[in-house]
RNA sequence: GGGCGGUUAGCUCAGCUGGUUAGAGCACCUGGUUUACACCCAGGGUGUCGGGGGUUCGAAUCCCUCACCGCCCACCA
């Protein structure tokens, strides 16, 4: 029977007052100048003295020693208050005396129990002195002129009448002084007042009982939380809980099931009906009964959830097949009040099919929290909440919801920068002009696709890659790391797709080569689908759309994008992967040349291979085309040796140089090729420390090892042939 | 006061069990009128991984400590 409901309460600085107090020993004459006839205590709030029933001090203090045992005379009640010794209290703090009022502080409520004390209510709901018609402040209280003038206390205001109490007892000489004392004093978030503990009756559950299983479940792995460290949290609540009190005084709710009879006898029952038996069977005949007007705390409803919600207590087909869940997603600051009160109602109330209570969810992903620019957390009191809809209304909503997964690492809170949700806007754009290039080049998904039986290599390589990026986002998902899985398919669109694939099938789009063609616009289509579908729950609004639109005229969809089939790799060839990479990177180094030499954009410039065996020929005789228009490249060639005055890349074992002279900005080149230099000996030099270390050798694994002297190899082969290139620009022939 | 987490590029953030050349988006710089796209294309990394100490052959990553920031819980007569 305590009180204080869980309100968000905001503690607050205030420059507050305390008040030195004399309370009078029993037995003994008051007098302010004998300091053995009283004791003086500390108070923040001098008003509550008229409900004290204690003074309590530390057993171990040897100046308060003789009077354990004894009382005081309460000031201006006449009321007999024992002096008692708990360990609660700080013989450093304050005079090392405190006054007790269980009926308006939390621990000398824990005070008053230890030592079965009086709780003496001396406020009503408003917040004013109640005195007159109070039974516990009044009981046992010898008349006197002292109570006489308390009692106009009687319905005063609580801070007017704290300065009469002040005043009273100053003219009582049991003031012995007052200092300025700020300190923190809780406020309702809403109200903005002083809160006041205060006792009512309340309806509590057993929570430390429905803790047990629910502790046990987590620990033995039953239900996971992801990530693993939130556990912590949970654990550390569950086992410090506390008796939870489920009524709350609501205008709405689930109304307690508690009937009371005539002379306050307590029914609790699933119905009235049931109610009224147990009346008339308890009193003998019918009784008009009363129900609490009270209603349960909304967590009681919402633990009920994973059940509730599929019919129980019925034993519904929807029960049997959803419960329990596979995953429940929600923030870190409601495990207390949600999870963890799933987790017990669900435990006491389900049971699986050998009749042992059941979990209601395996997983719980702990997504981060959406925080204000300033990094705090946004609530409706606050009033810092970023409107989500406004967000949807510039960017669309398939770019915020792609920028929170794509936010949504594990453990991390999310300041939301609109910056990011800009560049994924930008995203759902690309697809949609990719979209719309297959369409302008008839690749629509007619019939079915078999992308396993593709033949040719830039066919095959993407269809390999999009298996790679299947998998990549599949294993992604699985592991609740959505932000990998938003920017492996991210990767994969932009990069992949659009910035290589499209540019190199677009030469057999537009060619003459029908069967080509066929086969180019079957994987087109095909691969744009696939990135449909693995987009799809990251922008389920764009993906939707273009599935629907993509359909061939005379074969529109069947179903929704949303019940598609999820993509999984169909064909592993390395070698077709390999050999467009290498496309791939040669392409790239050549671009990257003719940029940091400043060759001319428009400048058509030759480009011969040198080495590198059947790969680099490959290059030549299939992709030559593509290698042209792709890089700029006027005409391709084998050599044996670099050409004069070219710059070089090194490429797949090989040379790949461009004979830049009259063209090529030599001093840039030269330039480019120290800064790779430097580089290149950076490396060189660090693994030399590392293998020439001979607790190095000795002591890390053999395959770390091997991979560090392949890698000195390596650098060590790059190193002479950058060296050789430099030569050659310097002695230009 | 107790507990948890953070500090990595100008900004917002990745970097999972120690071995990467420390990455992405945006911004920025250079250059682009090729028939999907300027919400674009190509190229460029601009960094003492908060400070200090330690463990280790090896630390952004593990430990200790300090500083600052945030959150949860409790709150002192």
């Amino acid at each position: 029977l305590t009180a204080i409901s869980d309100l968000e309460v905001l503690s607050v600085e205030v420059k507050g007052k305390l008040w030195y107090l004399r309370y009078p020993i029993e037995g003994r004459t008051f007098s302010a100048e004998d300091p053995a006839s009283y004791i003086v205590v500390a108070t923040t709030r001098p008003e509550t003295m008229l409900g004290d029933t204690a003074v309590v001090v530390h057993p171990e203090d040897p100046r308060f020693a003789d009077l354990i045992g004894k009382n005081v005379v309460l000031p201006l009640t006449g009321r007999l208050i024992p002096i008692v010794g708990d360990d609660y209290v700080d013989m450093e703090t304050g005079t090392g005396a405190m006054k007790v009022t269980p009926a308006h502080d939390f621990n000398d409520f824990e005070i008053g129990k230890r030592h079965d004390l009086g709780f003496i209510n001396v406020l009503d709901i408003e917040g004013r002195i109640a005195l007159a018609n109070n039974a516990e402040f009044l009981a046992g209280l010898p008349g006197s002129a002292d109570l006489t003038e308390t009692l106009t206390l009687d319905g005063v205001e609580r801070f007017k009448a704290r300065d009469r109490v002040v005043a009273m007892l100053e003219a009582r000489g049991l003031v012995e002084k007052i200092e300025p004392h700020p300190h923190k004093v809780p406020h309702g978030d809403r109200s903005g007042v002083v809160i006041e503990p205060f006792l009512t009756d309340q309806w509590y559950v057993d929570a430390h009982t429905l803790a047990q299983p629910a502790i046990a479940a987590v620990k033995d792995g039953r239900t996971t939380f992801v990530p693993k460290n939130w556990e912590k949290t949970y654990f550390e609540w569950m086992e410090n809980i506390q008796p939870w009190c489920v009524s709350r005084q609501l205008w709405w709710g689930h109304q307690i099931p508690a009937w009371y009879g005539p002379d306050g006898a307590i029914f609790v029952e699933k119905s009235e009906a049931e109610a009224k038996a147990a009346a008339e069977k308890h009193y003998g005949a019918p009784a008009e009964l009363t129900r609490d007007p009270d209603v349960l705390d909304t967590w009681f409803s919402s633990a009920l959830w994973p059940f509730s919600t599929m019919g129980w207590p019925d034993e519904t087909p929807e029960l049997k097949r959803y419960y329990p869940t596979s995953v429940l997603i929600t923030g870190f600051d409601i495990i207390f009040f949600w999870v963890a009160r799933m987790m017990m109602m669900g435990l006491h109330f389900m049971k699986d099919k050998d009749g042992n209570p059941e979990i209601p969810f395996h997983d719980v992903y702990i997504h981060a929290l959406v925080r204000d620019e300033k990094g705090a957390k946004m609530s409706k009191s606050k009033g810092n909440v970023i409107d989500p809809l406004s967000l949807i209304d510039e960017y669309g909503a398939d770019a915020v919801r792609f920028t929170l997964a794509a936010m949504a690492a594990q453990g991390r809170d999310i300041k939301l920068a609109t910056n990011r949700v800009a560049g994924y806007r930008a995203f759902a754009t690309k697809l949609w002009n990719a979209a719309r290039f297959a369409e302008m080049n008839g690749c629509v998904a007619a019939g079915a696709c078999a992308p396993e039986t593709v033949t040719t290599t830039l066919s095959r390589w993407i269809v390999v890659e999009t298996g790679r990026t299947a998998d990549a986002v599949s294993a992604a998902l699985e592991a609740y790391r959505f932000n990998e899985a938003a920017a492996a398919i991210y990767k994969f669109t932009w990069g992949t797709f659009c910035d290589w694939y499209v540019e190199l099938v677009k030469p057999v789009l537009l060619g003459d080569d029908d069967v080509a063609k066929a086969e180019a616009r079957m994987v087109t289509a095909w691969v744009l689908e696939q990135i449909l579908r693995l987009l799809h729950p990251f922008m389920p609004f764009v993906t939707e759309e273009l599935w629907a639109q993509t359909a061939p005229e005379d074969q529109p969809r069947t179903t929704l994008l949303a019940h598609a089939n999820w993509p999984a790799p169909c064909l592993n060839d390395t070698k077709a992967a390999d050999e467009i990479n290498l496309l791939v990177e040669l392409v790239s180094a050549i671009r990257s040349v003719r940029a940091e030499t400043n060759v001319p954009a428009g400048a058509q410039i030759p480009l011969q291979l040198v080495g590198g065996g059947e790969a680099i020929r490959k290059l030549v005789t299939v992709h030559g085309a593509a290698i042209k228009r792709l890089a700029r490249i006027s005409d391709i060639g084998l050599a044996d040796k670099p050409p004069a005055g070219s710059a070089q890349m090194l490429i797949g074992g090989g040379l790949a140089c461009l004979p830049l002279k009259g063209i090529i900005d030599l001093d840039a080149e030269r330039a480019r090729l120290e800064k790779e230099l430097v580089k290149i000996d950076a490396d060189v030099a660090r693994i030399d420390a590392k293998l020439g270390n001979a607790d190095f050798v000795a002591r890390a694994p053999e395959e770390v090892v091997e991979e560090q002297k392949e890698r000195r190899e390596d650098a060590l082969t790059r190193s002479a042939k950058v060296r050789e290139a430099l030569e050659r620009l310097k002695t230009p022939a």
